[in-house]
DNA sequence: CTGCTTTCGCTACAGGTCGTAGCGTAACTG
DNA sequence: CAGTTACGCTACGACCTGTAGCGAAAGCAG
């Protein structure tokens, strides 16, 4: 259990989550201003050191994949001695799922005006960011190795899965306006249904490029939508 | 690249399947009965070595996962020298594909009547069978491999993914000697919604428990095929 | 400026895995 | 019997992991 001293440091948070202990704490100016509770007392952490470590992450990611990425490798890619990566992610698997993390969140639901553009331009920017060579050497690696840790799957889950439904809620809440949908009837049913539409599209594009191997084209993107626009739509 | 020698060995074929080249041999008795083209000189390989190495295999990705799964572990495990392993597999990864594609051999299509049945049925086991433990480790870790070797992934597709799509296929020839569904005009877009299809169930099941790492129960899965259900039926 | 504290890069290390090579032996064929 | 091939064993070099110890650098408090 290597990973025991630096969820004790203070500032882990920094890169956005948490690492075991179920606290998360944003960065900006701690509990009391003036007391910087803990923080703040010897040298800083490089801040130009993580970016230069994530993103030599996501490069070699991209290059060698995920049985090629390694701790040494990153070290020496961003400048840094591999201590220092030791010093701020516990593991291999942490320290990807905060490099790859970021890269969903350029994901927005337009709102084009009509429920089946909208799933449709979004299907679009899914399958653009997995066909890119990091995105596919990290994502099913991460997920793999959360089947095996449920540490890590809940990371993974807070960090990149969950955030993502917004876009499902937003997608259903812009047609139920526009009258596409019916309202819902109560809140649990609602977000059972939010999950079911949000594995169903995320699991099936996943398998269609990562598994089967096939490219998403707009014709199999309109065919797809057919196959789940039957019941939802009202009218 | 270690990988080149095994190929040439002249039984690699013997594990039920192909290693690099296109052929799929079974063992049995070979081609011609008497004649033994170019097998049979020296002592034959053990067939029970070859049972027990898979089935430690099997045993050990259960216990340890994807990651504790060593070459060494498995050989001792089995019984047998690590070099003996190598003699018949090139990789942990070909290995792994061998020792997983069979699990997915018990999935059956039942005809139960009714489409809605016939899918609910099929969900119920693959569900049953991402449940098991070896199967959550090998099988995305053998996805996520697949995404950095395409070779790899050509064989797990052969081996695993494209055999599956029987399922699909028998239930949609049911569905519609049922007259549940329309009979197909083309085949080229016949095969393309047997794709659809797949990916959609396949992709949805897993990423539901790999991914989300919640169950499936008989209320998401009537709820996720109301969610298919609409335009496939025809009247 | 002088301590105090923490991080930094560097080197070295033990432990483990990979995949291969070499050896003598076992099994099976003609 | 000789010839051929697989077998178990041992050893090996190369690599990666994660930790420890060192001197130096970078901040902050007084």
């Amino acid at each position: 259990m290597p990973a025991a001293q630096p969820s004790a440091s203070p500032d882990d948070a920094v890169h956005s989550s948490t690492l075991r202990d179920g606290t998360v704490q944003l960065r900006a100016g701690s509990v009391q201003e003036g007391a910087n509770a803990s923080r703040a007392k010897g040298r800083p952490r490089s801040a130009a050191a993580d970016l230069a470590i994530l993103d030599a992450t996501r490069e070699t990611l991209a290059e060698l994949g995920w049985g090629g990425l390694t701790m040494g490798h990153v070290a020496s890619r961003a400048g840094v001695a591999k201590t220092t990566l030791y010093r701020r992610w516990p593991s291999k698997n942490e320290l990807v799922v905060d490099a790859v993390a970021s890269i969903f969140d350029e994901l927005v639901m337009p709102d084009l005006g009509s429920l089946r553009a909208d799933i449709e331009a979004v299907v679009g920017q899914f399958a653009d960011l997995l066909a890119r060579p990091e995105t596919q050497a990290a994502l099913l690696a991460l997920f793999a190795e959360g089947t095996r840790d449920p540490q890590l799957r809940r990371r993974i889950r807070e960090a990149i899965v969950d955030p993502q439904k917004r876009l499902v809620r937003q997608g259903r809440a812009a047609a139920q306006a526009r009258g596409e949908l019916e309202a819902d009837t109560d809140t649990a049913s609602a977000c059972e249904e939010v999950d079911i539409i949000f594995d169903t599209i995320a699991g099936t594009v996943e398998h269609r490029v990562l598994v089967s191997g096939e490219p998403i084209t707009p014709a199999w993107t309109r065919r797809f939508i057919d196959l789940l626009l039957g019941p939802l739509i009202v009218g």
